[in-house]
DNA sequence: GCATGAGTTCCAAATAATGGAATGCATGTT
DNA sequence: AACATGCATTCCATTATTTGGAACTCATGC
């Protein structure tokens, strides 16, 4: 099964496969430019950052908009990305069962802990949030769905490791060894113990590594969800907790909220 | 300007220009057969809904699937969505301005009137939402991000409509009617009474026109936030409120949380 | 063990993408 | 007001890529 883990692929390899189709890639290449960069930009600018010339771009940039996954200033000439994208999202959240049957504990805890929860999936080598819930009078910024953090610095992310398939995890473990090798470098160690703390807790612990100020645990789901691999984080500042309420009252909550929404989901 | 309004184009128009980028536009219309279909299709299906071949069909699914925007079930080897669609939608809400302006006067009205109040904008002929907030202790569900509502049966599409330049307006209003003739024969009438109503109230009245048992009422915002033309509803049972209720207080809160978001926002 | 259905590979034909050069358009400058 | 600059788009010949029929492989079910 050649065809299976394409997201896995790295960039030389995937680019040189029979089946790449490169003007579609240089369109998607072309509306990934505006995520996690610019938010705005011209037909020149897409240019340079994708490599392809203006005429190129010019035409791609024609056809995205026309499926309203581009649009344009009218003001600058300058291009952002349109509203259709969002719709395309919209399957994949509604899909979505645990957001349904975890909703109202999520939104307890979150209360309770004064921090948001939020539900992580793969993409690629990242985590991607496909829900998240915050209580009232928190000041802390709620992230937003499709917002992404790294697999190996964040706790949701190494749960999310760990909620894969041993297979998975193995070719997803070196993937990250290679296109991150300083990352795998300073923490694939921590990614083994946040694996021990699961086994014998069922969450694990991060303060710091990734946000400075920001203290986290997570939990992995332990059967995909909608065939999609999830994990769970909830997160509060660092000066407003310490490892012991972590670890004796959000750990334990977080995962008795998981495997509670296991249960009415009937994954058992 | 012959680019400018790409997105209002008809499909023959746009598919015959030069600029058409036809392999691009195969990939993207792949991605499109998962909104509001199945779910999950196999190459085949792929193949059947979009008249392409299937040999075809399987080299754009897996370029898709390299940038994870499709993904791949192992036990049917049926694809589904994939999570990094979401990773593009986030770019668009994170910067629009006015959900953080505006949330906590949302959840307040939302709590107050028992319904949710959604923030839409346009994608094509269509109403997309970008934002929703609901109050706890509601049973209706909460309609996701992303998720669409025709233009012309709906409160919120015609207080949309009504917030486009009276250019872009017309121009919609043409395309409406050439690409719904039957909708635009039943509702433009009604179109025209929303408009007066906003007119003169600031905010239009929907009962039963999309769902016999929802009503509406919605308000345009009077400039655009981030280059995106936006308008507000508020939704409830049809049968817990009535004409007078929507007119004497939903609609005038609705209209004044609204004129408060963009004072904030300096639209004044 | 065989038939069926789906996905992929192969390859030659043809279509569509590409990019350098020229053109058009708007903005800001002297 | 005329000009210069920068960017987007158009044009078109070349080239590379896409395309789809046919063959092949694999899995499933009878």
């Amino acid at each position: 099964m050649d065809q299976d883990s394409v997201d896995l692929l790295e960039e030389s390899a995937f680019s040189a496969h029979p089946q790449f189709a490169s003007t579609l890639a240089h369109g998607l290449t072309v509306l990934k430019c505006f995520v996690g960069g610019a938010s705005t930009l011209g037909n020149k600018d897409i240019a340079e950052r994708t490599g392809l010339t203006r005429p190129t771009v010019s035409r791609l940039t024609f056809t995205l908009m026309g499926f309203g996954f581009l649009r344009r200033d009218r003001k600058t000439n300058q291009y952002a990305l349109g509203p259709g994208v969002l719709s395309l999202g919209y399957p994949v959240l509604s899909q979505l069962a645990l957001r349904h049957v975890a909703a109202s504990e999520m939104l307890e805890l979150a209360q309770f802990a004064r921090g948001p929860i939020s539900v992580g999936t793969r993409d690629r080598l990242q985590v991607v949030y496909v829900e998240t819930v915050q209580g009232r009078d928190t000041n802390s910024t709620k992230p937003d769905i499709g917002s992404t953090r790294p697999m190996l610095r964040t706790a949701i992310g190494r749960a999310l490791m760990y909620a894969h398939h041993p297979e998975d995890r193995k070719i997803l473990s070196s993937r990250l060894k290679t296109a991150q090798p300083e990352e795998w470098e300073q923490f694939s160690s921590k990614l083994e113990s946040a694996f021990a703390e699961i086994d014998s807790m069922g969450f694990c612990t991060v303060i710091a590594d990734w946000r400075p100020n920001l203290a986290a645990v997570a939990v992995p789901v332990l059967a995909p969800v909608n065939g999609l691999t999830l994990a769970l984080n909830l997160t509060v500042p660092a000066y407003a907790t310490d490892r012991a309420q972590l670890e004796k009252s959000l750990g334990p909550r977080l995962v008795s909220l998981v495997r509670n929404a296991e249960y009415k989901l009937g994954l058992v």
